[in-house]
RNA sequence: GGGCCUUUAGCUCAGCGGUAGAGCAUCGGACUUUUAAUCCGCAGGUCGUGGGUUCGAUCCCCACAGGGCCCA
């Protein structure tokens, strides 16, 4: 507004409105709350009972009455209690209001009435609006209604809430707000909640299983010199104190086969994960995965493991190995071991056609793919190639859980080759729901060998100006050249697992705070 | 990167080439057992942003931004 249109509307509103004004309407009650001497965020409150805890108290109170018999079983109270939570709905009603609490464990109605409280303990009741979260002392009893409640004899502000929440009815909707601003989908989305708690467990569960089987957890530097250890593009940092370039790890592969050299015979790390590419419904630039690595095994061992871990974990945490149908989204999903082994070339073979053992080369495999209809993007590297083959024409059809067994070198620059084979390593994805779940390998100790496979990635970053080759790391290289002993290593994707057994199809329903863009 | 959909009150959503509506929430009033409480009344909007067409645009066109879905 210019200078001109405040001088031609001399007499605008004085109060705020829309927004502004519900805020300073809650603010007006807050100074009034501070007016009666009463602190609107004062700093602690003695809860003696949970929502859940209150219900059972009552619960219990009303069978010892009804076996008492006589007028207490009429009219069965508990003893005084002090429960505490969130305004979410309040229905209010002149002299009296009912008020329902939602706290971390529930919900539970508080009943306020003016002769019971006092007149002015009941003013307090007027000032509250949505949103704020308040403590009720009082005996537990049932309403006329049959509504387990508190019947306060005393209401305390404990945190004036000075914006309103979303529509009590239909709740929260915009996805956008709902990721932007999670805590108001937490409040007012119980599907919202459950995910929350349910990867907790997941990760809770997935520990216990590992330290069960007697893995070591560690954590490994995330701000790297070189982002080595898988094929991603990272994002890249500045120490200025050391004036030197880093990243942000791609991978917690190498630090932790270090420690497989220094002798911590079973390892793994959860940790994120940054890969500076573009977002989509199972893509966040962070994300969270699990690595292990077992000295003397290899990936059969690993195979093992991966079925019996998410099996397990979906057992904790779900009470079953099979996932339940999701409407449009999944059909039932049976976790339970063992997993069919696919192999790779043959499974390639029978959907395509194609033997990629036959077809070694960038020019006949293009030729292969496009007669197809697979999409050849131009200036690819086999193992690119191939990879879009097996991403278009396989990864699909796993809706189950699968194995699939047994890569091309050129795809695997960190695992080691079939004791019988130049061209194939021994390495295993794990597929649900159309989309990689794992990705494991016999690791490759050969040093020698090591060194050439990163030579390779590095000329391919050239020759192919592919930015997600893999990056030559001198220090990992001089780690195995001090002898790793055999080993099976693991990469699992958490929050993919906790979709999967959410029963989500968006990785932003998961990500608590999912990567957004600029607003 | 391409296509389609979407953005209107704090929230959930209608609407339309002629200066914008409902429900809930808010505000004022009535109400001492409600639970989407009820009843009466008031207020609340640069219709995502910027251009263009038009006598007139929230509506039509273009660009941009955010969100969603599909494809690559």
């Amino acid at each position: 507004m210019t200078d001109q249109d405040q001088q031609e509307q001399p007499n605008q509103k004085e109060t705020a409105v829309g927004e502004q004004k519900l805020i300073e309407d809650r603010l007006t009650k807050t100074a009034q709350i501070r007016a009666k001497g009463i602190d609107p965020y004062p700093p602690r409150y003695d809860r003696t009972h949970t929502s859940d805890e209150a219900t059972k108290l009552f619960e219990y109170a009303e069978i010892m009455a009804s076996n008492v018999g006589g007028e207490a079983a009429e009219h069965p109270r508990t003893e005084t209690i002090r429960v505490a939570g969130r305004v979410m709905a309040r229905r209010g009603m002149g002299k009296a209001a009912f008020i329902d609490l939602k706290d971390g464990y529930g919900r539970i109605q508080a009943f306020a009435r003016q002769n019971t409280m006092g007149d002015e303990a009941y003013e307090i009741v007027n000032l509250l609006d949505i949103g704020d979260i308040i403590g009720v002392e009082g005996q537990v009893i049932r309403t006329r209604r049959g509504e387990i409640s508190v019947e306060a004899a005393k209401v305390t502000v404990l945190t004036k809430a000075i914006r309103p929440l979303p529509d009590k009815w239909h709740g929260l909707q915009d996805q956008e707000i709902r990721f932007r601003q999670r805590y108001l989908d937490l409040i007012s989305n119980d599907k919202a909640m459950s995910n929350a708690l349910l990867r907790s467990k997941i990760v809770q569960s997935m520990r216990s299983f590992m330290h069960g089987r007697g893995f070591i957890e560690v954590e490994t530097p995330i701000l790297v010199p070189v982002a080595a250890g898988a094929q991603a593009t990272p994002f890249q940092t500045h120490h200025n104190q050391l004036d030197r370039d880093l990243y942000l790890r791609i991978a917690t592969e190498l630090y932790l086969k270090k420690l497989i050299v220094g002798g911590i015979e079973r390892v793994f790390e959860i940790g994120r994960l940054f890969r500076n590419e573009g977002l989509d419904h199972d893509h966040n630039p962070e994300f969270t995965t699990i690595e292990s690595y077992q000295a003397y095994a290899d990936y059969n061992d690993v195979m093992e493991m991966v079925e019996n871990m998410v099996a397990q974990i979906a057992k904790e945490t779900t009470g079953s190995m099979i996932l339940p149908e999701v409407e449009g989204i999944r059909p039932e999903i049976n976790l339970t071991p063992p997993w069919p082994r696919l192999d790779l070339r043959q499974e390639i073979k029978t959907r395509t056609g194609i033997d990629f053992v036959d077809t070694r080369d960038t020019e006949s495999l293009a030729v292969a793919m496009h007669e197809r209809g697979i999409h050849v993007e131009v200036g690819s590297a086999w193992g690119r190639l191939l990879d879009k083959v097996i991403s278009s024409e396989i990864e699909p059809h796993l809706i189950q859980p699968h194995f699939l067994v047994d890569y091309p070198v050129e795809m695997s620059p960190l695992a080691k080759r079939k004791p019988d084979s130049d061209e194939i390593v021994e390495r295993f994805e794990a597929f649900v729901m159309g989309t990689e779940l794992a990705n494991a390998f016999t690791e490759l100790n050969d040093p020698v060998d090591q060194r050439e496979r990163f030579e390779q990635q590095e000329r391919m970053r050239e020759q192919f100006n592919d930015d997600e080759a893999d990056r030559l790391d001198e220090d990992f290289l001089i780690a195995i050249e001090h002898g790793m002993p055999p080993t099976g290593g693991l990469g699992l994707g958490i929050d993919r697992l906790t979709m999967l057994i959410a029963g989500e199809s968006s990785i932003r329903e998961i990500l608590l705070f999912p990567a957004m863009r600029n607003t």
